[in-house]
RNA sequence: GCACCCGUAGCUCAGCUGGAUAGAGCGCUGCCCUCCGAAGGCAGAGGCCAGAGGUUCGAAUCCUCUCGGGUGCGCCA
């Protein structure tokens, strides 16, 4: 269902007969040969570089086997194939190739673009991962949107894909949510908090002391850290992941497992892993060199258990237990990927943090290693967003104080702008979010201008049945296509054509970012040719007084609509219907 | 000092894993509705793809070096 790869096949399939016909030798590789739109489209429809590709190999002139590619490629759909350049073949494809694409992304509706180029592989798609110290901040959300994208991404293009959150709840950070949340539970027994530094000192934990007051009373008061420390950290951390789950909620994002480093401790996993690793004589006691260039000042040389990362692609290695003994925040973390391969993934993705990038290499070092090389793991580091109103700097939150939250922000723009902004630079591209903006209906704002688009389409489809005419899409794919036969009509449906081959490559390169600017580009060409209607009656969607011509431009524009809507989806944004 | 990311129009950014004359939005200039499809559209100006080498039929894209910006660099996560 994918036009350019049945064309890329039907090249492939000319080739091999001309190697039969002993006029290209047997055997020679395909894999680079292309077949893909020009930039220009003076350059027809398609182009292959077939001839460039194989003349070297098969001794001849580029243009000699274009000559006689061409030859072979003409038919029905191939209306003609000329030699171009320095050896390009440019292919025209029949009025009737185009408007079968319009048909089919009617028929498939929802699932045109659809792929199964993922072959039920098992993708674990880790995202977010915040620390359960308190509710998510902005900081978070660009790789939410990111992760919830992605793996909506993969699924579409036929992967089997798990959501998951990683918990950091064995650290350091969740004791001072404990001590934290003891000082909200002493306001809330009525004493005076004292919020010392290096404590959280948000309002969010203030019900959690109310909460702990109404299980405990005033038992805990008056107790040395030991005695509440386990019980009021897990308490607060539950609290935390309740708040966590009910903001990734608001930004419509469900994870599908979450998994706890805390429970890692104790059962033996990590050792376990690193035990492995020791097999492979990837684990040994040694000294590390301080960095070169920026000595910390209190550094001293001390022996270490080490991972020997560097022989799997690292720097240097690294060290997996703290001089006490305790284990880093590494060693859990391996035996964490270790347990994701276990689990069967054929595939792993994390998305992380542009801070954490110092990690990517250690980590992809210890999946090889756990998995053998069979679990590629590819890491998405997400760049910083920064906040704007009116082009001012913001940064002050109501709720927290000191931070912006996710909060703030879904109930300031809305989810799905929010989504869809996030979307609209790579992601390791620092990225501007302007509430103004991002709110302003206007071209400038692509959110808008990708809804106004779909709102467009369905105001033809109402307006089509306020005058009689019927505008389903068992009609408009029963309609006679032929009457879509301007150039600026044509145009449209090649791009309608381009969706599914635009969701492989973004599925493939882990960029859904791609199926944003898509949208906007679709967008823009329908509101081209929808303007265009002011001029030419003819390509106005509702011809009056003929239903038949109607229903077929109709059809077109419902194209548009299903790729639009099916992008949305994608992104996890709601399509508009109309606006207001 | 080392590693990773980035450097494309005045500004903000795409560029489909190496294709033909490098694109879009904003801004600028000039146009298109006597509400019925202008919250839009059309056209123009604007570029040494940071710089220098290299790989090859072909480079913004891959490799090396230089310059500039960001991030990270044992006992934080």
């Amino acid at each position: 269902m994918n036009l350019f790869t049945d064309l890329r096949d039907r090249v492939i399939q000319a080739l091999d007969q001309m190697a039969e016909a002993g006029e290209l030798p047997q055997g020679l590789d395909h894999a680079n040969v292309t077949v893909e739109p020009p930039r220009d489209p003076a350059h027809g429809d398609m182009a292959t570089n077939a001839a460039m590709v194989l003349a070297k190999p098969a001794g001849l002139k580029p243009r000699d086997i274009a000559e006689r590619l061409a030859a072979r490629l003409t038919d029905d759909r191939i209306t003609s194939a000329e030699v171009a350049g320095p050896g390009f073949l440019n292919l025209r494809l029949s009025p009737a190739v185009w408007q079968g694409i319009v048909r089919d992304a009617l028929v498939a509706g929802a699932d045109y673009g659809r792929s199964t180029i993922g072959a039920e592989q098992k993708v674990n798609v880790e995202f977010v991962s915040a620390n359960p110290t308190g509710p998510m901040h902005v900081g978070h959300v660009r790789g939410a949107v990111f992760g919830d994208a992605l793996a909506n991404l993969l699924d579409f293009s036929g992967h089997d894909v798990t959501r998951e959150y990683y918990i950091n709840d064995g650290g350091a950070q969740v004791d001072v949510l404990a001590r934290s949340a003891y000082e909200r539970y002493r306001e809330a027994n009525g004493l005076e908090p004292e919020i010392r530094e290096g404590l959280y000192p948000g309002d969010y934990l203030i019900p959690v002391g109310e909460a702990l007051k109404a299980k405990y009373g005033d038992s805990l008061l008056d107790r040395p850290e030991s005695e509440w420390l386990a019980e009021i950290r897990d308490f607060a951390t539950e609290a935390m992941m309740e708040v966590i789950r009910e903001d990734l909620d608001a930004l419509g994002v469900r994870m599908d497992v979450y998994s706890s480093e805390k429970a890692l401790y104790g059962s033996g996993r990590i050792e376990a892993a690193i035990e492995r690793l020791r097999g492979m004589d990837l684990i040994y006691r040694g000294v590390l060199e301080p960095p070169k260039g920026k000595l910390p000042e209190d550094w001293e040389e001390r022996e270490q258990l080490l991972f020997r990362s560097s022989a799997h692609g690292d720097d240097v290695d690294r060290p997996i237990q703290k001089s006490d003994g305790a284990w880093t925040y590494f060693a859990p973390d391996i035996a964490y990927h270790w347990d994701k391969i276990d689990r069967g993934f054929d595939q792993l993705i994390d998305v992380f943090g542009a801070d954490h990038g110092g990690y990517v290499k250690r980590m992809n070092a210890a999946v090889k290693a756990l998995s053998n090389g069979r679990v590629p793991l590819d890491i998405k580091l997400i760049q910083l967003v920064k906040l704007f109103k009116n082009g001012e700097p913001f940064k002050m939150s109501k709720r927290a104080g000191t931070f912006v939250t996710l909060r703030d922000v879904v109930e300031e723009a809305g989810a799905d702008v929010t989504r869809f902004i996030m979307l609209t630079r790579k992601n390791d591209a620092a990225l501007d979010f302007d509430f103004a903006k991002v709110l302003e209906q206007s071209k400038d704002n692509p959110v808008w201008y990708v809804q106004y688009a779909n709102a467009r389409v369905n105001s033809v489809l109402r307006r089509a049945a306020e005058a009689g005419i019927d505008a389903s899409d068992a009609a408009l794919t029963a309609a006679d296509l032929s009457v879509l036969s301007h150039p600026a009509e044509l145009d449209l449906a090649r791009k309608i054509a381009e969706w599914p081959r635009l969701v492989e490559h973004a599925a493939r390169a882990h960029e859904p970012h791609r199926i944003a600017f898509f949208l906007y580009e679709i967008a823009s060409e329908l509101h081209s040719l929808w303007n265009r209607g002011n001029d030419d009656l003819s390509l106005r969607f509702l011809q009056e007084g003929d239903a038949a011509t109607s229903q077929g431009k109709i059809a077109l524009a419902r194209a548009v609509g299903v790729v639009i809507s099916g992008g949305l989806a994608i992104l996890g944004v709601r399509p508009a219907e109309e606006m207001r």
